[in-house]
DNA sequence: CGTCTATTTGAATGTACTCAAAAGCGGTGG
DNA sequence: CCACCGCTTTTGAGTACATTCAAATAGACG
């Protein structure tokens, strides 16, 4: 199993020692996915924190009607959006999917709770990590309610250019709460202005 | 001076040792603030991590017309919503100005890297109150995404009653993402649907 | 009381949505 | 290899939610 990824950025944070990196390898699971693949349901037991060791997925809400939002994409290196399985929720509320082929790691529930009694090092780098998305997702709250959606769709491809790759508009309108058709014509109107 | 609420706060979720105890004591400093009053001015160095002790107060980004957004309000037993202390970035884009008359708990920035070489239930704290945090904002986000004004204020007033007490209306429709005219008009809508 | 700001109300406008239909695109099987 | 199927994207017309601008009313404070 290859935990080069995510060793190397928890170590970006802080120092693991030896057995702390031996711990993390002992409990992580490899978890391969596939395109299109439901790899959690809304209502299912939040079983694991999952780290993605390479492809893309997404983690989205589905609301009443039975229409699906994105709370948030994920790739290389980057911490699944669904932090139930931190929480004291025993299910989580968000679907995961798999966008491509890849692989995630996945840290059981129960060995959470171990981990952070061994190890003090994953409090600090948990810390440092959800300080960094709380304020992320701060400035996100704000560009939606002070950017127009072209301006929010500019700073989405600037930002992660090689998302749009891999991820259907639909999914990107629904991230910037917008509906696909109206995405479309906000690229058309991009298309012309660039022309 | 009290800080009684800050450590039952911390205590909820892990347990200081006398040592830590008397090292948060000996850190944090009083600070009255009076309704109307700038407390941090954004651009302004992001000196303190701020607990409210008592008292209403709002964090919000002034965007390049000049108009305000409301990042998050704040009252006793919760950390101010500006993190940017916490952060790489010497200065903060957020001010962040009282509501009411109430008294801060500030934590010097130099002492926070102090504190979280210290105590390492500090980190522990502080990774559990983050993921919490993000775990809110997603649902604001997606809040945001799916329901009208109408039902995200409900929302607002069920989840914070005490609020609409403190916080200007104009301060609440910026915090919902909506003019002050229009939240006045879904009121009066309200209003007109309950009698 | 008078002043200043917040809130309300109304009319016109704009951004984004819904619904419907057409066009594009990718995969699969004949 | 091409034809067909299903799904995504595009395009257009009509609509709705929310904004802007302007003016009137209401509240708070000295």
């Amino acid at each position: 199993m290859n935990t080069d990824i995510i060793l190397k950025n928890i170590n970006s944070q802080v120092t693991l020692s030896d057995q702390e990196t031996e711990f993390l390898k002992s409990v992580v699971i490899a978890r391969p996915f596939k395109p299109g693949e439901l790899i959690v349901r809304a209502g299912d037991p939040a079983r694991y924190l999952m780290f993605v060791n390479s492809g893309y997925l997404m983690t989205y809400f589905t609301d009443t009607d039975g229409k699906d939002h994105v709370v948030q994409f994920a790739t290389n290196g980057w911490w699944a959006p669904d932090l139930y399985s931190l929480s004291k929720e025993p299910n989580t509320p968000y679907s995961t999917r798999g966008l491509c082929d890849g692989e995630l790691l996945l840290i059981p529930r129960l060995s959470l709770d171990q981990m952070f009694r061994v190890c003090a090092n994953m409090d600090r780098y948990f810390r440092i990590q959800f300080q960094n998305t709380v304020i992320r997702h701060q400035g996100r709250i704000l560009k939606r309610h002070t950017a127009p959606a072209e301006e929010r769709y500019q700073e989405f491809i600037d930002t992660y250019p090689r998302m749009e790759q891999y991820v259907a508009q639909k999914y990107i309108a629904s991230y910037l709460g917008i509906t696909p058709e109206f995405l479309s014509k906000v690229r058309s109107k991009m298309a012309r202005k660039i022309s």
